[in-house]
DNA sequence: AAAAGTGTGTTAGTTGAGTAATACGGTTAG
DNA sequence: CTAACCGTATTACTCAACTAACACACTTTT
């Protein structure tokens, strides 16, 4: 069963689009595995403070993605092949670093100085 | 003159904040100085394709935190100290490096995988 | 002085994200 | 079996991010 136990919603990003992610990145993990009961869209929504129709915008898009089953009156559930884990890893990744990369170097910042940077800051507590 | 003539607006944050991100970098890479002249409201939302008010927004924005100077009638121009330059890029690194940690870390990155994977990322055209 | 360009303010509409309340039928545990 | 839980669907509402179209007063330019 899927906790949500450090699931924290925070920036600009809608909710659901960050369940999303929250699952994406836990499976790219390993800590979320093929065949993981996801909690019912009631008892997550009543565990986050949010609206039921949030949980399942956000379960919806996982479905057409085809990250997790669903079926009328039963759990959901993870569905993950290895492939499709390498290709969401290599999203994922690639999505981020080309962010973070045009941020720094838009501010001048070179190559060694985000390195330097990243590795300081890499175990701050925030 | 600021040119915005690499500005392109991208992703979900909203294109009023985008701009105010497009100063703020500049300023921090120096390519944005003190004095420099703002195109107008107008004009600049004609040539991003984008409402008046949008620009608008950005600009009473800039103006809320100091950044830059407005007088009906006349173009805005810059108004940048040291001080609140080193402010700024502390603030903007912090931001966008604690997101890429946070990240990277969800998904069971460990810092050696992170900085060899930035580093080998940094010169992609994209 | 006059025209053109500028910052500023107002009102109104559209769109998408999220909230809210409710209903229906399928599954599962007692 | 049946009650509790579940996925699914519908309708209506709020709110923020824009879009749109103006009007007014100030400045710079000619």
């Amino acid at each position: 069963m899927i906790t949500f136990e450090d699931f924290r919603p925070e920036g600009s990003l809608p909710v659901y689009r960050q369940i999303v992610l929250y699952i994406k990145r836990g499976a790219v993990a390993g800590s979320i595995r093929n065949g993981d009961e996801l909690p019912s869209r009631r008892m997550l929504s009543a565990l986050l403070g949010i609206n039921p129709n949030t949980v399942q915008k956000a379960f919806s898009l996982l479905e057409e993605e085809g990250l997790i089953t669903s079926r009328a009156g039963a759990k959901s559930f993870m569905t993950l092949d290895e492939e499709r884990l390498t290709q969401i890893r290599n999203d994922l990744l690639s999505e981020d670093i080309q962010i973070i990369t045009s941020a720094l170097r838009q501010m001048g910042i070179t190559k060694e100085e985000a390195l330097a940077l990243i590795s300081r800051f890499w175990e701050e507590p925030r």
